[in-house]
DNA sequence: TAACGTGACTTTTTT
DNA sequence: AGTCACGTTA
């Protein structure tokens, strides 16, 4: 028997038919934990082995950069004698950026270009419109990225009736001439560009039709309307196409994710032909059942069954708990019954509500791991540096030249900058170049004539550097020479942070790459197409329980699941208005259930402290979809006092009892408040502090107050610690304590 | 031109 | 609670 025959036997009828077919069009609905990966390792390995398919022939389109990487190891293992690596295996965005570096000269673009963030995106808009907050310019950007997703362009005519912003035709075909001209790309332009390049050029379309005779596209539920239009392009006349997913799965609809490119699937591919993967392997059968009982309040699906033949296992088990900071202690406690950390993940929907469990398990040594909250490449410092690089690569790079030539401060202000870039579109000229010229031509005040002509001399030398000595020594001069590093050095020292660290871990990533300018680009892409591989952790290998949003876990699974939050306006959050916005928040759920192998639990709180405020909670509307016999539940639904007639009653009582809860006088119905509002009305009366008092603070240690102001009706003191740390407190925060006055 | 103070405003999910 | 924009001061 050939090493294939034994991984095919390993597949289920459908499993193995999905596996065989490699002629017809093939759409692969893939129920959750029904084996979709294995399904697709072993297709690629079983067209590599049996039907001599060279790997430079196959383009697989994953999600997520890691699952990309995962799904590559995993058919090498399979296929250990083959070397895989010319196999693609990319996301859409990924393989955008690399076609693009390799020939988008067909479309007029230069191939060192640099990918824009949404940050870099809204700053390139603001330059446009400096009479514009940066606030205001926010939406007008979401819409334009959203433009692009799902495949509209400044001309085409749907564009009108596309946002309701005043102007935003004009202002989206401003920032798209503007981003043109300084030579970048933003994110969506990856696939429109693409899209763009492959209809204009018949010589590249043909180049790409021979070389992937096989396309694979995973996780297709969540794939754009532009997306589409370019898979629909990238497949040739000979190639064989498979999409894999499953509607039930789709919740990236706020990103122009579009469910009914599942549904149109075989319409627009002729002979399609349809497999269902219906047996789960992942959960217990009451974990299954209340998925499905869940999911069947969507109206909007493929229909399908999915069954399993895993045991019965112990039922769902729903938690009502006080408030955000019972909801983590009773997770912990439940942890801690088997402390398999690893096995245990902490899903919510969204990512603020990680702090009140990291508290906790720092505090009671539950080793844990956050993904993708604060990533690497989010810090300022990091992006400081990665700016200097940019505008390195692509000297009119004008958002990252804006970012970084007075910074850190070197007396080039508002003023000059404005010089500069005048300058420099006078006379075209790249911006370093602007500054020499303006320096030259004492366009400037004497300070920032030098400044000027000094930041421009920097690049001159950090390109030289760049060919003769590598790549990571131009990095350090860079942040050497701009003054960059000593700044955070400094700002390390005042405030215990580690900035200056994090800019040395990015040198030192930069040696994983060739050196010149295309190991520089190279490195710079992967940075901006997948930012959390660099950086000191690498989360997933890390031991310890997973703090992960619901949206993060695609294709993660767990023995034990904790789902968090599940309460009206947070869960299903309260941005969501029509009822398509529901069954999307639906399918959240769906997905957060189906993550669990064994065990299932979910939370409510009654009471909850967000952006400063705590609010009544009501218990998620979702909670009643699931049967009653396939779940036990711990706690009171809610407290023991007018909470419905809270809920649901008119305007004038609801600021009555708010307004009681603030003042602490009508709450005494639960001993809890009252224990609360004794000791907030006894700090009311000693907590008058004033500028110099000394202060107790339990976690930060002693401290001075530095700042006494009022907020609304409440009092704000700045305070500054013997550790160097400031911080802003109420003056009622019962962790504060006054010591004397100073 | 830089640094600081003050007030206003936010409330999802992310390649 | 944190960020951002804007105004004032040195």
């Amino acid at each position: 028997m050939s090493r294939i025959d034994t991984f095919l036997e390993q597949l289920n009828p459908p499993q193995k038919e999905a596996v065989l077919e490699n002629e017809r069009p093939l759409l692969v609905l893939a129920g959750a934990g029904s084996g979709k990966t294995r399904v697709i390792t072993t297709k690629i390995a079983y067209a590599i082995d049996s039907l001599n398919l060279n790997p430079s022939n196959i383009l697989a389109v994953t999600f997520t950069n890691k699952a990309a990487s995962e799904m590559r190891t995993r058919v090498a293992s399979m296929l250990t004698d083959v070397d895989v690596s010319s196999m693609q295996i990319r996301t859409f965005h990924s393989f955008g950026a690399w076609l693009l570096r390799r020939y988008g000269s067909a479309i007029g673009l230069k191939d060192n270009f640099s990918i824009y963030d949404d940050d870099d995106s809204l700053s390139l808009l603001a330059s446009c419109y400096p009479e514009y907050k940066r606030t205001e310019l926010n939406p007008v950007a979401k819409a334009i990225s959203l433009a692009k997703d799902i495949g509209i362009t400044v001309e085409d005519p749907r564009i009108n009736d596309f946002s309701k912003i005043q102007n935003f035709q004009r202002m989206f075909t401003t920032y798209q001439k503007r981003l043109r001209s300084v030579g970048n790309v933003d994110f969506a332009d990856l696939i429109g560009l693409s899209i763009e390049l492959l209809r204009s050029s018949k010589s590249v379309l043909n180049r790409i039709h021979r070389q992937y005779a096989m396309i694979l596209v995973d996780e297709y539920q969540d794939s754009n309307i532009a997306q589409f239009e370019l898979m629909k392009l990238l497949v040739g006349p000979e190639s064989f196409i498979c999409v894999v997913g499953d509607d039930d799965q789709s919740i990236y609809r706020f990103r122009g994710a579009e469910v009914r490119n599942i549904l149109s699937f075989p319409d627009v591919f002729a002979h399609t032909r349809t497999i269902k993967l219906e047996q789960n392997y992942r959960s217990t059968a009451n974990i299954l059942a209340i998925a499905q009982a869940v999911i069947a309040n969507n109206s909007m699906r493929h229909p399908k069954t999915l069954w399993t033949a895993n045991d019965k296992g112990i039922p769902g088990r729903l938690v009502y708990v006080d408030d955000g900071k019972e909801e983590a202690r009773k997770c912990a406690e439940l942890i801690n019954q088997n402390r398999d950390y690893d096995n245990c993940a902490i899903l919510y929907r969204t990512n603020a509500q990680s702090a009140e469990f990291e508290t906790l398990f720092a505090r009671l040594g539950i080793p844990y791991k956050v993904v993708g909250a604060l990533r690497f490449f989010d810090r300022e410092e990091v992006k400081d540096t990665l700016a200097l690089l940019y505008l390195l690569m692509n000297r009119n790079d004008q958002v990252h030249f804006t970012r970084m030539v007075n910074k850190p401060t070197r007396g080039i202000g508002d003023t000059s900058l404005q010089k500069i870039l005048d300058t420099a579109a006078e006379q075209q000229i790249g911006l370093t170049d602007a500054c020499k010229v303006a320096s030259e031509r004492n366009l400037l005040s004497a300070k920032a004539s030098m400044a000027a002509a000094q930041f421009a001399l920097m690049f001159e030398k950090a390109e030289e550097l760049l060919e003769q000595s590598g790549n990571s020594a131009c990095v350090e001069y860079l942040v050497t020479a701009s003054g960059l590093l000593d700044h955070y050095k400094k700002a390390d020292d005042q405030n215990r942070t580690s900035k200056a660290e994090n800019i040395g871990a990015l040198i030192s990533a930069v040696n994983d790459y060739p050196d010149g300018t295309e190991g520089m680009l190279a490195f710079l892409e992967s940075l901006s197409l997948d930012p959390t591989r660099i950086g000191n952790e690498d989360p997933s290998d890390k031991p310890g329980v997973t703090l992960i949003t619901m949206h993060n876990t695609k294709g993660l699974e767990f023995d034990r699941v904790f789902i968090t939050g599940l309460e009206e306006g947070l869960f299903p959050s309260r941005s969501c208005e029509t009822d398509e916005d529901l069954q999307e928040e639906r399918r959240i759920f769906y997905v957060a259930i189906t993550r669990a192998r064994k065990e299932l639990y979910m939370f409510s709180c009654r009471q909850r402290l967000l952006w400063g405020k705590t609010n009544w909670q009501m218990p998620s509307r979702f909670l009643k979809e699931i049967p009653k016999n396939l779940i036990v539940t711990d706690g009171l639904e809610r407290p023991r006092f007018g909470y419905d007639s809270y809920s649901g009653m008119g305007a004038l009582e609801e600021r009555r009892i708010r307004q009681g809860f603030r003042n602490q006088n009508i709450i005494r119905h639960t001993p809890k408040f009252d224990e609360r509002s004794k000791q907030v009305a006894t700090e009311k009366i000693s907590r008058s502090f004033k500028l110099g008092d000394r202060v107790y603070h339990e976690q930060y240690g002693e401290g001075e107050v530095r700042q006494v102001r009022a907020l609304k009706d409440r009092t704000i003191v700045d305070v500054a610690f013997a550790t160097g740390k400031k911080a802003t407190f109420f003056a009622d925060a019962p962790m504060l304590e006054k010591l004397g006055s100073g």
